[in-house]
DNA sequence: ACGCTGTCTTGACGTCCGTCTAAGCAGAGA
DNA sequence: TCTCTGCTTAGACGGACGTCAAGACAGCGT
């Protein structure tokens, strides 16, 4: 986990680098923006903001393909496109286990973010 | 700036609307995605999520456009066309004060939109 | 009133994004 | 092995985005 992973066209963000204090208590370096704002750009969309939160708030964690897709009036390759952008920006993992592909949602990405936005400090339990 | 915005194509999100629990623990509706889903687009941009934090993090809570020009190797035009993409996303509010143009962060939206990402309950003081 | 300074708008151009269809690849079952 | 199903990749197309130069508008100072 050295930092000496500039060269990434994918966000880093290794869970366990805190990363960044809220945004509005301190200026967010050029460098540092440059890396989470992908993140947020992947969620920038409405079909992937959904596809997040079923991940997210799926049970155990992850959810499969097959039942992602019939949730959408859209294409199988298009969702799997959609599903790659999360994947690429850091904020789930993807796994194949028989014939379908389960996604996890990396929560600690998601709390990250969180706390980047966050304006009162936030208390973690 | 006459716009009072009521006819909106823009994002309402009035901080006295909760808005909607963590995006992790209830799957987010499409309407609440495709209202959510731009506010986290004008941040997936490097330039505006520094933006935002300078704004969000400058001394009373406001900036002006002069202290945030210089501050990026971009012509003034392309800030300003970017201050428009934060404000029509709802994360800022502009106001002009004789010569000079404020700009306010709006912390009830992002506070919504941390609790959104937020993984673990957020504990509010 | 006039010009000056600071900011926003307009119009344009190149690139990236969201979506589709068609093709490719990986496992499971017969 | 062959085939069927599930998911991803490749290629293409229309629209949106980021950027800039040039022009327009609003206040201030002389």
């Amino acid at each position: 986990m050295s930092k000496q992973g500039t060269s990434l066209t994918l966000v880093d963000l290794s869970a366990d680098t805190p990363c960044c204090p809220p945004l509005a208590q301190r200026r967010v370096p050029a460098e540092t923006a440059a890396v989470l704002a992908p993140a947020f750009k992947a969620l920038g969309d409405p079909v992937r903001l959904q596809l997040m939160s079923m991940i997210a708030s799926a049970e155990g964690g992850e959810a499969c393909v097959c039942d992602l897709t019939p949730a959408f009036d859209l294409t199988g390759p298009t969702i799997s496109h959609h599903l790659k952008t999360l994947r690429e920006a850091g904020l789930v993992d993807a796994e194949r286990r028989g014939t379908w592909v389960y996604y996890r949602a990396r929560l600690g990405i998601l709390g990250q973010l969180a706390a980047l936005l966050a304006v009162e400090p936030v208390l973690v339990a």
